[in-house]
DNA sequence: GATGAATGAGTGTTCATTCAT
DNA sequence: CATGAATGAACACTCATTCAT
């Protein structure tokens, strides 16, 4: 038998991030994925059960990417601040660097097929964040105010501020992110 | 020329918005639509050049009423931070009376169809936060930094708050919105 | 508007039964009755909500003008014997004379299609034969036996010599159709 | 050359006749057969050289084992009477002990593939059946009749009669297969 | 102004079959 | 012998839009 041609596999990803990104969720269909993977349409059903199963693979997949980066270096010793200043820049650069990947979760969080995923695999990687606040708030460094709030003003912002079409003018500098970051931090702390 | 008939128009929105809150915005079309506003889908025509004027018309008259609704009893004589907690509050008010309508918005500014909005009519309407917010600036009220950056945390909260994909703790008690105040203005100020 | 052209509806309707002839239910598709109707497939689906409709719709279109020919002239007040030969001769002139329209129920009741229609409406226009077998009963002319035992040589015969694929030597002459009914008889009468 | 493994061509045919009457001629497709019968799709294609090969094959090899069941204790010095009713309770027994047998024939006899089976193979399993009619007619026993018709009446009425669409109410109780059995009697006798 | 009929282009998906191993 | 990968062609069906009235 033929091998599972693994090229294959990896262009039919790329063609769905990429294609999301230029046309949308909507837009974005089989047939235009195979023509620019360069496979046939009924090749994707050999890869994915169906559409479906074909985004929601990708997004996963972007998703287990994108938590591994932002906790790199983690280090649960530091000052509460240092731990969530480091995450900060850690999305910033991540989203930076792969800034199509951010894309594709921007517009796939608004998609039907969002409801789908599997929340709790993919927020598991949240959990140490999650940690770090309880004890933040515990030792009375940060708000003890409902956790959607804090996250609202800690996490959501940088996706706010990453997203070009939101913020036009913001330019991801050194300086901006720091202002940024201060204005995230002065929000939550007591 | 017979006048158009302004119900039929009223029920086209309608049902438009009806339907992207129910289905979403991909399966939403313009034969369904019709369906549901009980008139032809050619009629549909008759007010729309096509399905893209239909939702970006729709979009910018719901951001309109939103605009209105926001800026109820604005009174710039006020302290600064009684002007944005009263533009606070009264989002947070109209989003709860008119779920829909938010829900609209929210799906539109995550489709294909959000890039052809004019970006300064709608944005027009928010011309008299934004000199608040340069008052504030000026008078060392507000810290001095990019205007995203600003808008990041003071408008963008209210949605991801208002949002049930997103926060799915947070309730719209009198509480709680206090409390979200309290962290948006912390961020900001100086 | 355009007005519906009732020429299409038939068109479509005839492509159907010619094909389902030609090649068969498994093999009958949309596009190809569309194009032999020429058609747009589309356009089927302006007159058929779906295939399932179309073939169903086209069936008991066919079985209603079948049971109106098979029950012409129909006359209670004769002789039971002579009531059945009636049905008889009219069940071998109307299918000698549409033999298409006879094939294609054929075909379709052995096609799961068949188990969607309403077997009530359909079998309703045999009504009238029941209860001129159960009369027969009564009066002790004909076999008082499970009523499906008396319709498999009664009626089922029929179509068996009608279906060139079964019965390849059999011609529908006078002194065939003669001959095949006195079996029938033979066996149900008492 | 590696022997054909005999289980995996058995394991072909029993998914074949499982899925023909589970899900109909339509909808059973190489790759549901394969997965059934756990081999590859192309595995089928050692045994048969394409789709239509593998239902015919399957369905001469079923008529074979049915024709020696019916011709069980065939005894031409019997009374033609009783042969043919042995003849007529071997069939009943048989499609009674292996129904999916028959129902597969059933579905099989009203496909397309129907018309490319090899008739005279398959009938010359009722020669000697045919043979004994031949003897009846010249003993002036049966009726003078086209042979068409005469089967029309011995051995149709038994697949009628066993086809659950056809016959409900008809259940296969010795008292009923023994009127069914004089009304096919009285039909053909002279 | 209003509308149902009509359609070409497209959708996601499955198919029977072949290929390379 | 056996197989999973791969595919062109087809499937039923829906779409946004236009046409004739």
């Amino acid at each position: 038998m033929r091998i599972k041609d693994e090229s294959k596999h990896e262009a039919i990803m790329q063609a769905t991030i990429q294609l999301v990104n230029e046309i949308g969720f909507v837009a974005t269909s089989i047939s235009k994925i195979a023509k620019i993977a360069e496979v046939s349409p009924a090749t994707i059903y050999v890869y994915y059960a169906n559409k479906e199963d074909l985004m929601v693979s990708t997004y996963v997949d972007i998703k287990k990417k994108l938590s591994q980066a932002i906790l790199r270096d983690f280090d649960e010793s530091l000052p509460i601040r240092d731990i969530f200043k480091k995450f900060w820049y850690n999305s910033f650069d991540y989203i930076g660097q792969f800034p199509h990947y951010f894309q594709f979760t921007e517009q796939f969080s608004s998609s039907p097929f969002s409801d789908l995923v599997n929340k709790e695999a993919v927020e598991n990687s949240y959990a140490q964040m999650m940690q770090v606040i309880q004890k933040g708030i515990t030792q009375k460094i940060i708000k003890d105010v409902d956790f959607d709030i804090l996250t609202t003003f800690m996490f959501y912002p940088i996706f706010t501020l990453c997203n070009k079409r939101l913020c036009q003018s913001f330019s991801k500098t050194e300086h901006n992110i720091e202002k940024a970051f201060t204005l995230a931090w002065d929000a939550i702390k007591l």
